[in-house]
DNA sequence: TTTTATATAGACAGACTGGTCTGTTTTTTA
DNA sequence: TAAAAAACAGACCAGTCTGTCTATATAAAA
């Protein structure tokens, strides 16, 4: 999708302070002198810092959908990959850069009125629901499809809070919890 | 705890457009206007917009503390009590006025570095986890105290993602599907 | 080589922010 | 009634922010 190098650099740079720092904590002046580019070229590519926050957004949701859908696949068939997604949170969790879930943090910092970016982590929300709904269709023997979605929905619940908490607590105590949980539900 | 009635009108009016509006795109004039009172007097009942969000996260947090214990002590003793948290919760959100967790938005609308409302969250927070410790010993035949804060712990997580997930949906399902996998923990 | 597109640096506009200060008026207390 | 405290209005300050603009340099395409 990289429709050039300087956009790919803004992109990264920006999403890279954005998650650190915050939205509304980085200006687009940090955004350019990090980057080094020239506020111009940013504006040549993105019309509005708003349009920088939805390639954020892209940006960040479509390495985490890569990079899970990679971490569970390497998993045993069966449960093991669908608890592999708490294990991969707990790897997160360790980085020195975790910050919690930048779509719901980014939200929380935008005015109530931003539809569009609404819009859009709604869309990767339900995107990451979806990933979920496949794995537990490939992994567990449920024939009702409605059965299917309620399990989906409720380990999406498991792994949601788990991002949440263990960022505000500080503490992996959620991700342990949140897969002990996921592992009575599904077994 | 109120001091004065005008310092009361300062922080009921300052966390109406707080949670409805967010922190940010809050700022004092609007307070001031909304509130009817001078600016100097604002300033000389908190030394600065973040000592009103403290006052802000107080005020919230001690009336939800209020409203849910008056709320699962009115059912039956019990699961009941336990599984009464998902129907407060399903009453918040359909308030015309739910806009989510106000801690967990707030303390993703300011700096990192601002260590003091974060610690009060972590603090509010741990209260409300107290609460489900005590909702739990009461009314589930626990012997284990270990067994009890893990208990509480899940349930606390349950109820954070319902909150969190029922607003960036806009939908209800998160509080169902959260209040049945705790019925399962606890049944 | 000339043209065209895209990069550069950075000044600038204009709106908005939190917070201070002066001076006046009202309310409470003694 | 006199004194003290707390309210008022609102100008003002210093700084932030996004976004625009000018003018120049570079690199690719014709």
């Amino acid at each position: 999708m990289g429709r050039s190098k300087v956009r790919d650099r803004i992109v990264e740079t920006a999403s890279k302070l954005f998650y650190k720092n915050g939205y509304n904590s980085t200006g687009v002046n940090e955004i350019i002198s990090e980057s080094g580019i020239a506020k111009a070229t940013l504006y040549n590519h993105f019309k509005s810092k708003d349009d920088i926050c939805i390639a954020f957004l892209d940006f960040k949701h479509a390495a985490f959908m890569e990079d899970i859908e990679a971490f569970t696949k390497d998993r045993n068939e069966g449960v093991d990959q669908i608890l592999a997604l708490f294990d991969y949170l707990q790897l997160f969790f360790q980085d020195s850069e975790f910050n919690g879930c930048w779509g719901i943090k980014t939200v929380a910092e935008i005015p109530q009125n931003n539809q569009k970016i609404r819009t859009v982590l709604q869309g990767q929300k339900r995107e990451f629901l979806d990933l979920i709904i496949a794995l537990v269709t490939k992994n567990l023997k449920i024939d009702h499809q409605e059965e299917i979605k309620t399990t989906a929905r409720r380990i999406y619940l498991l792994y949601e809070s788990a991002v949440v908490e263990s960022h505000l607590h500080q503490n992996d105590w959620p991700i342990k919890e949140a897969k002990e949980v996921c592992s009575q539900i599904i077994i």
